[in-house]
DNA sequence: CTTGACATAGAACGAGTGTTCGGATTATAA
DNA sequence: TTATAATCCGAACACTCGTTCTATGTCAAG
């Protein structure tokens, strides 16, 4: 081997961000010359190329012999997140967190589907993750046993950011409000009617994320 | 005229099911012939006749002269409902309700998205209608101000239902489970730590819906 | 410089695909 | 029944489109 396998390239993703603007576009896929003409590619071949990569790489889908017939992989839906719930959080154990290499199967069962426009128009989703909150310990954070926490990972906050934080000296997980102030951190809940915890600046305090948002589905099964 | 023209036929229907059918399962859309194969048409130009007349119906859009250039013409969001926020919702103001002749513009501003998986699978969203919590009232709901609560409308409750309701005798609004009792209602907060309250049942109570789920957004901009 | 993997180009081919057209069939009003 | 519009069929045709093959260019390691 001469010369190392790249990743992804400039060509790659921008036939990737081609076809996904076309597919919003026209409301079905590209034909290989329309990404020609849209990445500058002379000839079909080249594109051909690229694909049967992307493909390799799992990025895309192809139905061969079919004109047209390729998908963007894990895009089920362009309007939608499907952010994995990587487990329960407790008061009492401590957060699950995204593995770096791993990649998460996020189902109907073990995702959640949040519309992209419920979130900041530049979150890409990539490190959003879900936790479902079991118990209710967090009330003081106003969410229940059952709620589904939406995620950001993060290791730092800025004040006033809602975090998920791991207290390792007290075996805590707890949601709060974050403050830094002179010489502790001011960990403030949601309910305004509850008083905030203090934590000196030598004790221990891993952010694990930051709440981007809550969801709790009222099941009126349940009598 | 002999023979007065129909509108959706049994045929035009099945071919626009079968469409978005096949762009769920495939990404794309169906060729021709595969609409052909679908529908029991044994002739392109009988389908090609049809998707003339669809088009002219304004039920699909095609590019023509190009393979599975079509799309199905409004197709609003199939794993999306867009529902409507029909104004605030405060413990001390009567609560906002659909009005049965109207149509809610619902747009990004106006409006939430809400994935489809996250309601039941018979929801249709036709009865669906959102609040936004204005103050901190709904705090032994566990609601929050800001919080966007989705609605079904509804004037009954079955026992565990969580309801929106009116009680016109004290002018307030309150989001409750429901429980008839013998001689009153029982309206009990979510937060479990905190007690009901009871209705008699000669005092008049107006449900205006169920509560089906209820959003909310952390904003890290406000500090 | 040579080598070999990576990248690009162009052209030719064939299968996929939409269109068109003549003609047959069916249903319904008159 | 008859006329007419609606519907359907099959085949032919032309264009679209993906594939494949050959040739050339680029770059970095040996």
């Amino acid at each position: 081997m001469v010369r190392t396998k790249k990743g992804l390239t400039d060509r790659h993703q921008k036939i990737l961000d081609f076809i996904e603007e076309y597919v919003n576009k026209h409301g079905y896929p590209p034909a290989i010359r329309d990404i020609c003409v849209a990445t500058g590619i002379s000839s079909t071949s080249v594109v051909t190329y690229y694909l049967k990569q992307l493909t390799e790489m799992g990025k895309i889908e192809r139905d061969e012999k079919s004109s047209r017939a390729l998908r963007l992989a894990n895009a089920p839906r362009r309007d939608l997140f499907r952010i994995p719930i990587l487990g329960p959080i407790a008061a009492g154990a401590p957060i699950p967190v995204p593995d770096a290499g791993a990649t998460y199967i996020a189902d109907e069962i073990n995702g959640v589907d949040v519309a992209r426009s419920l979130l900041p128009k530049e979150e890409k989703g990539a490190q959003l993750f879900a936790l479902k909150v079991q118990g209710e310990s967090m009330i003081d954070a106003m969410i229940n046993d059952g709620d589904i926490v939406i995620l950001k990972s993060a290791i730092e906050a800025k004040n006033g950011d809602m975090v998920a934080i791991w207290l390792p000296a007290r075996d805590e997980t707890t949601l709060k409000y974050f403050y830094k102030e002179k010489e502790r951190y001011r960990l403030q809940p949601a309910n305004p009617t509850m008083q905030p915890i203090y934590v000196n600046k030598d004790e221990p305090l891993e952010i694990k994320g930051k709440v981007m948002m809550v969801i709790r589905r009222v099941d009126t099964v349940a009598a």
